[in-house]
DNA sequence: AATGATATGGGAGGAAAGCTCAGGTAACAC
DNA sequence: GTGTTACCTGAGCTTTCCTCCCATATCATT
């Protein structure tokens, strides 16, 4: 449903404003309030996975403040007391996803990439982000909210999605140039883009089939990452996949 | 009883999508009532318009009734003499894309596929494709729409979409087999899913980028679709080359 | 030009979701 | 135990937007 939301009145009597230092960064906005006792913070968390469970059954729509509640088995009232608003859920949802995929590709670029088979590499990154896709199945939907949506607090999932994205092509760019430094950069930023494009859309659709070709959908984006990007990055003796200098 | 349902394309003779020669079995439910007048058409065809351009500046969130009829110049009146309620006219407006995607297929599936080189076949595919998102900007967010919903009228699109993507398949599955009539049917179909995911995938990319790169990246996903396809389609050794006559 | 059919526009009604608030309970510090 | 602060509750207020209605305007046909 269309859901607008309105310019939040905002004149609480007093709210505990910024009053001095903040260490926090981003998160600021996000948090009408931030919990401060461990009470607090696990009904956060309740309400974070109340919201992932309803979005997963039933898309970002469904998930109102009063599902969100009920699946959470609190009170709307509750919600509202850290949160400004639905789509800081939402969004608080959104950052918690971004912050596990940051620390998987943390992990999946290693240091020594050079010693590796592109095989290896490629199972290496693949792997822990279709794990991710299964291990949480509102991911896709949260992050699938389009770009524009003049909000603000709307806009946050998209925004934090493409921040990621861009991420994790400029590590594949890295990537890449560490192994064949005579790739052109244009050429390979693309080729980085057609990567991490199409993995996400493997892997998207992958997480709707059914279980049993979960497994060779996988193995069939390998071959074809494998296949695609062998002549770029393993190149043939001699030879620059490129314009210039063909030797 | 809203849009008609019909899973299953496979041949081509089916064309079961509403053309405007049928009276009034499927349209039945999207329509309140069709208009009679040549003004009352033109008044349809300006909401669809108004409603893409507004999901193209602003979202679907953003299309609500009364921000169409504002686009359209018209009043909110004049949409629900048409449209039984607001998704009725996305669902219209999706009704309208997906028409003209399955004449765009129709087209770019040729007959003769035999003669044709992988790469004029794929291009065949592909260039008419990226020329309809460029025409259509609204046309991803439309079809966006994520399957949940319980809402029969909300889902439409989601439904359209699929319906479309499957029929899109199972053209590349036919294809394909008649290009290498010894592939297994289950790698053949998985093929033409993850060809179609990918297309689809890179093309949607392609409409978000840049001018100048609209070009590249058309041309890298020939190159990525290429070097997928031709050990499938055009294996090295013991094949049979043939176009007809196989033995 | 008359007259019925069709189309238009704007506003009323109402449902659904967002959000608040006053009044309560739990936790913690002393 | 007492005081203070953090948290919880849920009925109800507000807003938004869908939908209906109907007086008025336009068309189409005789």
């Amino acid at each position: 449903m269309p859901v607008k939301i309105t310019a939040a009145p905002t004149t609480p009597a007093d709210t505990d404003l910024p009053s001095s230092d903040e260490p926090k960064a981003h998160q600021d906005g996000a948090f009408r309030r931030r919990p401060r006792q461990s009470r607090g913070h696990s009904r956060v968390e309740l309400l974070l996975d109340a919201a992932a469970d309803v979005i997963a059954d039933s898309g970002l729509d469904a998930a109102t403040a009063e599902a969100i509640a009920l699946r959470a088995k609190t009170a709307k009232g509750s919600l509202y007391q850290f949160f400004p608003n639905r789509d800081a859920v939402v969004a608080a949802l959104a950052l918690r996803y971004a912050d596990e995929m940051r620390q998987i590709h943390e992990k999946a670029f290693p240091m020594d990439s050079q010693g590796l088979a592109l095989e290896r590499l490629i199972d290496r990154i693949v792997k822990p982000l279709a794990d991710f896709h299964d291990r949480n199945p509102a991911f896709r939907r949260v992050f699938a909210t389009v770009e524009s949506s003049a909000d603000d607090m709307r806009a946050a999932p998209a925004r934090l999605r493409a921040q990621l994205f861009e991420s994790f092509v400029d590590r594949l760019d890295v990537l890449f140039a560490s192994r064949n430094p005579r790739l052109p950069a244009r050429e390979r930023r693309r080729a980085a883009l057609i990567s991490a494009t199409v993995g996400q859309a493997v892997l998207a659709r992958r997480s709707r089939a059914s279980a049993a070709e979960k497994k060779p959908l996988l193995a069939e984006l390998r071959r074809l990452l494998l296949t695609y990007l062998k002549p770029l990055l393993d190149p043939p003796v001699g030879t620059i996949r490129t314009s210039r200098a063909p030797r």
